[in-house]
DNA sequence: GCTATTTTTTGAACCACGTTCAACAATGAC
DNA sequence: GTCATTGTTGAACGTGGTTCAAAAAATAGC
């Protein structure tokens, strides 16, 4: 045995992550085990164990890459003109990915690792990019000097987005009211509010 | 051994359900196995399997449990007087709980069962009763024979709130905005585009 | 009381899992 | 060719969910 090298160490991790993520669209978290990401490969359980820490590792990459396309999509989508359609445009893609890989989309939020624990730095690092798109979208919005504000208002409009998707995918939402509906129906009211100057509490 | 009829039926479905519990609040998800459960209230494993069909049935058991503790510290607040200020109120409260028990909380959505299965009746049923109280706080902006968009706007916020707590729970939030500074935000300004006027879709 | 039947509980067993590690095989250096 | 290095493995350990025959207690019939 040990045919060294039939492939490089990040050939390895290339491929290891796209068995895990072909594992996780098909069958969920729960389906995701070393030894079936080895399997897939042709490597044993072990190989993994050079190239990932553990699994919980190897599962938080494959959250990166997640993030990664899911913020590739998004930065797709145009973001000049009026902030509401702007947001739904948005919102619209981030639905669409959430449905094109419901069970990938699970992973992110299944927390693997033991609660109590700080999310890398790298996490917030992709959220921020993410939130960054947002604020762009609501700029016309905010006058200069108010870039708490925007930055906080993007929070929330993403808090929200995340919940109706997280809710959606968990199939915990009735039927008729579809999420891109509710994201709709958040975007116009939470916009309009602003605009009336109800504004911002950026902290209690 | 087997010493029958220690506690009743009932009574072991209670104390497993406790014990689950407990371990859950320390532990979370993973802390919760059948023989630990089946250790800490002094029966064997097999016993869970009389009780309970398997170990997921008993999880979905607790969450049960954890939706109606959540449930009846929602129906203490008060909803009579200004809407904006009972959401606010009741919101206070949800975040409260998911606070006090995040581990606790968390169980809810870390999907136990295997996805694409529909939820059961009963779960849909204690939504509808979490909704009903934001309906009703949320009434005086509805005139009657609006019963649908009120019953679609209360989802939405329920949605944005479960973002907001899930994103907080998971540490995906960043520091300086505290989940009741974000759902004040949210409600503010969605009751104020609701006031002027910007409704609802209620499909896409 | 005694026996037969039913019900409850168990512990051992099975298989799958995450993880470790000594052993081994391919490679490269000399 | 020899030797050290490095990639790979398979077996092993401990833990987990789950099943089930056997044992023990409760009950029923008499």
């Amino acid at each position: 045995m040990a045919r060294r090298k039939d492939h490089s160490r990040d050939q390895l991790h290339t491929m290891a992550l796209d068995a895990a993520r072909e594992i996780a669209e098909e069958k969920g978290l729960r389906g995701v085990t070393a030894r079936r990401i080895a399997a897939k490969i042709g490597y044993s359980a072990g190989t993994l164990y050079n190239i990932f820490e553990n699994l919980d590792d190897l599962i938080a990459h494959l959250n990166v890459s997640t993030l990664d396309r899911l913020y590739e999509a998004c930065r797709a989508v145009p973001i000049d003109g009026e902030p509401e359609a702007a947001l739904k445009a948005l919102a619209g893609v981030y639905i669409g990915f959430t449905e094109d890989h419901p069970q990938l989309w699970s992973v992110l939020f299944e927390r693997s690792a033991p609660h109590g624990e700080q999310l890398p730095d790298w996490y917030h690092e992709k959220v921020r990019r993410l939130l960054a798109l947002l604020e762009t979208a609501m700029a016309p919005l905010f006058p200069p000097g108010q870039e708490v504000e925007r930055l906080h208002s993007a929070r929330v409009l993403w808090t929200g987005l995340h919940g109706i998707c997280s809710l959606s995918a968990s199939g915990a939402m009735a039927t008729f009211a579809t999420p891109t509906a509710m994201a709709d129906t958040l975007i116009t009211n939470y916009i309009g509010g602003l605009r009336h100057g109800y504004r911002i509490t950026t902290d209690v």
